[in-house]
DNA sequence: CGTCTAATTAGATACCCATCGAATGAGGTT
DNA sequence: AACCTCATTCGATGGGTATCTAATTAGACG
């Protein structure tokens, strides 16, 4: 499920985070050069050497020709400008995080805290992980109909003893308003942002 | 004897290369989150998540502000900018080879086939290292000088028992000149070249 | 001052990957 | 065809580090 274009990127700083293919791609810059020299130059054995060598190609960093057996390697200049200008923008960092969205968060939670046959295990502690199952929760109800206390409460305990809680803390998230024993949910809109914004 | 500027690039890198710290990168670029929210959103512990911004923080990569005892992380934009700059360049990738050069090359392959005592242990059959070896043998002869062929060969026989083979490789490698059994060096500049340059 | 939440630190485990030696392949020379 | 040189592939080993759990620190609130 990667999206190629994020699995490029971080292939391209796998391929730049190890100091010999640096070294490597250093050496190559400055002009030409066989498998043989290198390995002697940086230091390494020469199946190392074409290891990285094999890497660095695959990825568009070098090029090779072959002159009889021995193969000359070079550095692909547009390559590595191209990486940059992509590395430039905070917009190409931002869509990074693409798969991890706050769906998943979501999902996670409600994984942890609510068992297979729908009963709410526990009541999470921390506020936002509250929040999670507390929108999870009121959506089981009908928007823009009205609810007794005593509906609320049978509603509620199919997931979990602790109705009075829950009822409490729906009206604290703003997620139901009361008025004169009766219940009712609030659009989404009004509490939906209080996962995402930090200081709220 | 790292250039610390070598290392640093390398560090970036280093901290790029994990999808994980990519995926909090890009979090982090959308908006400000914490610990907790990023380790739901990436589907790690918070002690892992806060290991890689640690890290990330270090490097500068990420801004970090404290609001009771929430952590709040947010993308430092300019390091990144800074960043592909420096990778834009093909002198400074050229500059990351700077450890590792021809001198050290020849160091390497003198330190394997010359003996303690100064005996060569045999002929590298390798023709660059053999042309390394040979190099080093033939600064121990005066430039400028004449040598008749037992002169030559009382040297040579100081090194390595098979004085025929090097002195024909002296003059086959154009590192001397004979004519009627005298020898006598050749100008570096005319042989010098040969390691560097791939197809001479 | 005890308790609760968030975050970090410490220590242990497990996995990834760089590196090496040995074997294989490819190209050239005699 | 036998041999030599350079490079790559294969299989195994070791080191680095990402990740986890458990313990500790820091901050807020009653």
């Amino acid at each position: 499920m990667d999206t190629p274009a994020q699995s490029k990127l971080l292939q391209f700083f796998k391929a730049l985070a190890h100091e010999s293919r640096l070294k490597l791609l250093g050496l190559v810059a400055q002009r030409e050069h066989s498998v043989q020299e290198l390995a002697a130059l940086v230091g390494l054995k020469e199946p190392t050497v074409s290891h990285h060598l094999t890497m660095l190609k695959k990825l568009g960093l070098v090029s090779q020709r072959q002159d009889a057996n021995t193969h000359w390697y070079a550095l692909e200049p547009e390559a590595i400008a191209n990486l940059a200008k992509q590395v430039l923008s905070r917009e190409q960092i931002a869509g990074l995080a693409s798969e991890a969205d706050p769906a998943d968060w979501q999902a996670k939670v409600l994984e942890t805290f609510i068992a297979a046959d729908g009963a709410l295990k526990s009541i999470p502690a921390s506020r936002k992980k509250r929040w999670a199952v507390l929108a999870w929760l009121v959506r089981q109800f009908e928007d823009g109909r009205r609810y007794t206390e005593a509906e609320i409460n049978t509603r509620l305990l199919e997931r979990h003893w602790d109705s009075a809680t829950l009822r409490r803390e729906f009206i604290g998230y703003k997620m139901m308003a009361r008025e004169a024993g009766v219940y009712w949910r609030l659009p989404e809109a009004d509490w939906v942002s209080e996962a995402a914004t930090p200081a709220g």
